[in-house]
DNA sequence: TATTGTTATACTCTATAACTATA
DNA sequence: TATAGTTATAGAGTATAACAATA
């Protein structure tokens, strides 16, 4: 003879979490959209090139969870931003390595910064268990890989 | 003389954010898409009306933190598929008030269940302490109001 | 045949400006 | 003049299919 409690939409997590997710992003990307005209395929790209090294747009693919068509037109837009170069693999002369130019570097080492920044606002909203936990809860649910650092 | 450590992304809370967010509004989104052609937007003013009762158009902008015009072509659909109607406020004829119909009421229902279930799956993919401590850090995160509960 | 990557296309989502009508 | 809501438009993001080159 009970009925069911109604439905909360703000504790509904998969809401909640994009919610949080919209507002970060929102604020974050005025920065490497402003200073570099980058979008935010572009900047995922650019971050896995600087953070774990040279790799082939397949690997960034997998690392990502970015489809192929999207990689493409990054890198794309990013070659022709100067930030990366690609050399052909003589094994399989199907993918190419993709490599930061000296700018790409440069340009990754200034937003790097700017995320770290950025990232210590965040964490300074949150208690430092919150942080931690937030951390580790997200790994979970997003199934992401972790590379091998770069050398 | 030492250098920075290098940028970590996979610890990057607006990344991870992003990746757990799009990972289960992907997953969640074919139940509103597949059973009733809805979109995200229109997903999310239907819920507005289910769990809080009616509203204007304005209400549900500010509550969610959609821009007008996007609540308001979810409204125009949401009317053409007859799971809301709008009524005149007759001290301000400029709002309407929303209220769901018995096919949208019937329609929340069905849906609430959905997520309901949905949202079991995902917690039971962490702990308690996990679950808690994410919902209290993205309500930080996130600055959603919280209206009184539908009567 | 399968895989890497590109191009084309359509649809969804976001952002903005211009507009109507009411206040 | 300000606010609620609509319409139009452009740009960003997503999804899929078709294709070329290589394996």
């Amino acid at each position: 003879m009970t009925t069911p409690p109604a439905f909360e939409l703000n504790e509904f997590l998969p809401y909640l979490l994009n919610q949080a997710a919209d507002q970060l992003s929102r604020d974050f990307q005025t920065t490497y959209k402003d200073r570099y005209g980058m979008l935010r395929t572009e900047w995922r790209v650019l971050f896995h090139l600087g953070c774990y090294g040279d790799m082939t747009a397949k690997t960034i693919c997998d690392l990502a969870r970015l489809h192929k068509t999207k990689v493409s037109r990054a890198v794309a837009a990013l070659e022709e931003k100067r930030y990366l170069s690609r050399s052909e693999v003589p094994e399989d002369r199907r993918n190419s390595t993709l490599t930061l130019t000296r700018e790409g570097r440069r340009v990754f080492q200034d937003l790097s910064e700017a995320a770290r920044a950025f990232e210590a606002e965040v964490r300074d909203r949150l208690t430092k268990d919150e942080a931690e936990t937030l951390h580790r809860a997200l790994l979970k649910l997003a199934q992401l890989q972790a590379p091998a650092r770069k050398a």
